[in-house]
RNA sequence: CGACCGUACCGAACAAUCGCGCUGUAUCAUAGCGAAAGCUCAUACAGUGAGGAAAGUCCGAGCUCCACAGAGCAGGAUAACAGAUAACAUCUGCCGAAGGCGACUUUAGGGCCAGUGCAACAGAAAUAAACCGCCAAGAUUUUCUUGGUAAGGAUGGAAAGGCGAGGUAAGAGCUCACCGGUGUGUCGGAGACGGCACAGCCAUGUAAACCCUAUCCGGAGCAACACCGUGGCGGGGGCAUAUGCUUGCUCGGCAGCCCCUAUGGAGGUGGCAAAGAGGUUUAUGGCAACAUAAAUCCAAGAUAGAUGAUUGUUCACGACAGAACUCGGCUUACAGGUACGCUUGUCGC
RNA sequence: GCCCCCGUAGUAAAGUGGAUAUUACAAGUCCCUCCUAAGGAUUAGUCGUGGGUUCGAUUCCCGCCGGGGGUG
């Protein structure tokens, strides 16, 4: 199984930029989702979370990307390797609650066969 | 009790489970490096983990590098006076001015008699004075000329100290009382300045207009800077003449492999994390800002950037808001709450 | 993080402290034309915002707000 319980995160501005132009897109209310087959790394699987400036203020943004972050916490020993996942937050997920998040991030990673 | 003023402070609390950054200790069977020790990763336990403004980046410093014999100019900043401070555009006290019944608050507040500029429109006239008016003289006769005048009218933000009385041909600080402002003297004060007396009103505003006076200022900023460093481009030496290119051949040259070395992209480490112009209390000095002494307390340190979720209980039902080299201020945002002191109004004793 | 720059009609730009803030394009209305184009006339500004200096501020000074750029 997993090797590790922990996310690994998505660093480089490169892959961001690959994840939007080359990667399926699944956009719900709340959340975006950009996935991308990594081809290099098989047996990993990478984590981007990214809120606009537009969203807020520091706070806010910070705020969001936990939240976020708690509700991928959930599914993320569920799934698949060898992907890069980037979750994009929209505006009504500044004020949104994690259990809403949630269920909304488990029907777009469905969606995208990732469990 | 209500309203107001000033100063200081707080910025939801507790418990359980899961999860995150850093530090320390232990383990390292498994994953990576290594001959090994061990290190990284990981796991377990313990500790610790955002603010009063962390914000805006508006001032002032520390720190680092660059430049620099000395002096001046240019440019910039500040501006009553005295002090505090490492320093400041900050703070304290005090003076003047403005506001408030008051407690108290606000104040870029030097110099237009060093010089220059500007003051549109209106108005006769804007720094220079006679349009109307008033008075006198002369000529002519429903007015005109010459002279005097700054009381009154009209314009304007501003018209030459204000108001009253005397005075005069009419007027005028021409003279006088009061007020205002200027100068001199004297008294008080550390000083700005204030009180009193005398003299005397030849003259607007603007210096956040140029400027003058006094004081201060070299430049850039932690993405500074220092170190490690391999990819590339270089330099030197060695190996091999096996292979490719350069012409069909030979020599030579380039490419090749190894070692040393300079620069130093990406990246990493330090700077930088517990401790300094630090907080609290007490004592002394001072009106105060603050200073001195003693005791005592302090523990975030990320690098795409750490504080969240769920459940339960309670309340005032939670605003503004996230450290990024570090301090002192200023400015701006903010649900609500607490303490002390003062003023004023009403009521009661 | 740090260092800078800019806000004027819908857009792009001018604008010595002094009249109702100027020009070009665009937009609306009217005239001209059988209709359209061209042409002519005309309309619309809290000069980003709050204070201050001044008789008077788009302009000078200060504080905020918004936008943009640079960073061996």
């Amino acid at each position: 199984m997993e090797k590790t319980k922990r996310i690994m995160t998505l660093k480089e501005n490169h892959l961001f930029s690959r994840a939007y132009r080359k990667g399926r897109c699944f956009s719900g209310k709340y959340v975006a989702l950009y996935v991308l087959k990594n081809m290099r790394e098989r047996d990993t699987k990478k984590l981007g979370i990214t809120v606009s400036k537009s969203r807020g203020n520091a706070v806010k943004r910070n705020r969001t990307k936990r939240i976020i972050r708690e509700a991928y916490r959930v599914f993320h020993p569920f799934v698949k390797e060898g992907h890069i996942i980037v979750i994009v937050a929209r505006q009504p997920c500044v004020d949104a609650h994690v259990s809403v998040v949630t269920s909304e991030l488990e029907a777009l990673l469905s969606k995208a066969a990732l469990l």
